[in-house]
RNA sequence: GGCGGGAUUCCCGAGCGGCCAAAGGGGGAAGACUGUAAAUCUUCUGUCUCCGACUUCGAUGGUUCGAAUCCAUCUCCCGCCA
């Protein structure tokens, strides 16, 4: 199988400038391709994955990628797939979140030297003059087409700025100097990208002469046609290890719909095709495959020996859906000892709070994050939602005091999945 | 620059002098059922020292016994015209 009808059966291919033509050319030489990110953050989530997928799979099959992180557009906004403009961020912000997302996509592909070329459009873009870019570039552009194209068009009713209108010519920018300066021959993206990429190689071949492609990636859903990669409390699944803790990455992939898990196998984990389909076939264990991927998935952003963590903790505390090792896997998760013992997330709290007078169980829920006030602590209890070392507690005025830790610890549980140890310090 | 429309709780969106902490939906949380899944059903979803009090409806200042609702000024958004 080569890579282009790997990339296909997996899932990646949406919309291209030419299936054929792109097989062709990806299975004759080595091509440098670029996938851009903007750097309207300072963590990458989970719905950025995709093309960081796409990428690794490329790589693999010895294709260098060029990760384009966007110091200039970045500073612009991409209008595309957004109903309203972003906020503008300062310079210096743009600046430090692309220091952090080279960090982060350096955990998913390798950079070593020349596998991979980093490169910053601000590099170009900054000493550019006005004049001479419409000169030069404007030239190309038809308005009357930028008014078609879907990002433009969808924007028209609630209002785009040109500042964001520009966004594409900026983006096709890219594309020219990636292949004149450096050989790019694709550009991948996700699907909203479409109408800036096509920009893009439209600039190319008028303005440099050269054919080259692009290939956008489908946009993930979830189960019910919400934005991929939210979870408990609508929040993002970020990569940053500060902002989502190994244990809740490796559960949101635990918790993947049935119906999802072998497509997410397919994008998220680097087991084979033949593999994924025995995984998730007809009478497959489909849990067990859901280990497999919320591991591999852990792997990949925060290397094994974490993932091997969170597996432990995840299945001393639920259950291992395989416990005796019947599910035949290419993954490493096979090999590890599934008896370890268990690692919930902790908070520390002083000893002195619960002296005396104690501290009401709001508060505590408060404390160690689990509630955001105490009034939603209070609607927790009352819910039926709270237990302590897995006695449920109803009582709203339940004070909880030293009385209650055993060994200095104590497991505070909210709902099925949301567990904290507290711990006196 | 002119004319018109708008800003409501996480989001969308009702409300248009007291019955409003504010309908409805979405999202989220908990419970039941389950397989740490989906679907379904029930409850909850401003804050607090929580059976009572306090603070919210773009901002500020008024009118009124009483305003998210009326008036004035301001800020921001949108449309049409220039």
């Amino acid at each position: 199988m080569n890579i282009f009808q790997e990339l296909n059966e997996r899932g990646f291919c949406y919309q291209s400038t030419g299936a054929e033509a792109i097989e062709q050319l990806l299975t004759s030489e080595q091509v440098k391709f670029y996938v851009g990110f903007d750097p309207t953050g300072s963590s990458l989530h989970v719905g950025h994955l995709l093309p960081v997928m796409a990428m690794r799979l490329l790589q693999k099959a010895g294709h260098i990628p060029i990760v384009l992180v966007g110091g200039a557009t970045g500073q612009i906004g991409d209008p595309s797939g957004k109903k309203s403009a972003r906020p503008i961020l300062t310079k210096e912000e743009v600046a430090s979140n692309v220091e952090a997302l080279k960090k982060q996509l350096a955990h998913f592909i390798s950079v070593e030297d020349g596998k991979a070329i980093f490169v910053n459009n601000l590099d170009w873009f900054k000493d550019i003059g006005y004049i001479d870019f419409l000169r030069e570039i404007g030239y190309f552009f038809s308005v009357n087409r930028m008014l078609a194209q879907e990002s433009v068009k969808s924007r028209l009713e609630d209002g785009l700025s040109f500042l964001e209108f520009n966004y594409s010519i900026l983006q096709a920018y890219d594309f020219y100097v990636l292949n004149r300066d450096l050989g790019c021959k694709m550009e991948f993206g996700g699907q909203d990208q479409w109408g800036n990429m096509v920009a893009g190689t439209e600039l190319v071949r008028r303005k440099g002469g050269n054919e080259v492609h692009c290939m956008t990636i489908p946009l993930l859903l979830d189960g019910n046609g919400q934005k991929f990669g939210k979870t408990a409390g609508g929040n993002n699944v970020w990569l940053d290890v500060n902002r989502t803790s190994t244990f809740d990455y490796y559960q949101f992939w635990r918790n993947s719909d049935d119906a999802a898990v072998r497509k997410l196998l397919f994008y998220f984990s680097p087991l084979p095709v033949a593999e994924v389909e025995a995984l998730t076939g007809e009478g497959a264990n489909i849990n067990r495959a859901k280990e497999i991927l919320a591991y591999e998935a852990t792997t990949l952003a925060h290397g094994e020996a974490a993932a091997r963590e969170a597996f432990l903790a995840a299945g001393g505390k639920f259950g291992f859906a395989d416990p005796e090792k019947k599910v035949a896997t290419t993954s490493t998760v096979a090999g590890i000892e599934q008896n370890a013992a268990i690692e919930l997330p902790e908070s520390e709290l002083p000893q002195t709070a619960f002296e005396s007078e104690g501290m009401a169980l709001p508060r505590l829920l408060v404390e160690c994050g689990i509630s955001k006030s105490t009034s939603d602590g209070r609607r927790l209890i009352q819910g039926g939602g709270v237990t302590i070392n897995d006695v449920k507690i109803d009582d709203v005025n339940k004070i909880v005091t030293v009385a209650d830790f055993d060994g200095g610890a104590l497991v505070l549980r909210a709902g099925k999945k949301n567990f904290r140890r507290i711990v006196i310090k």
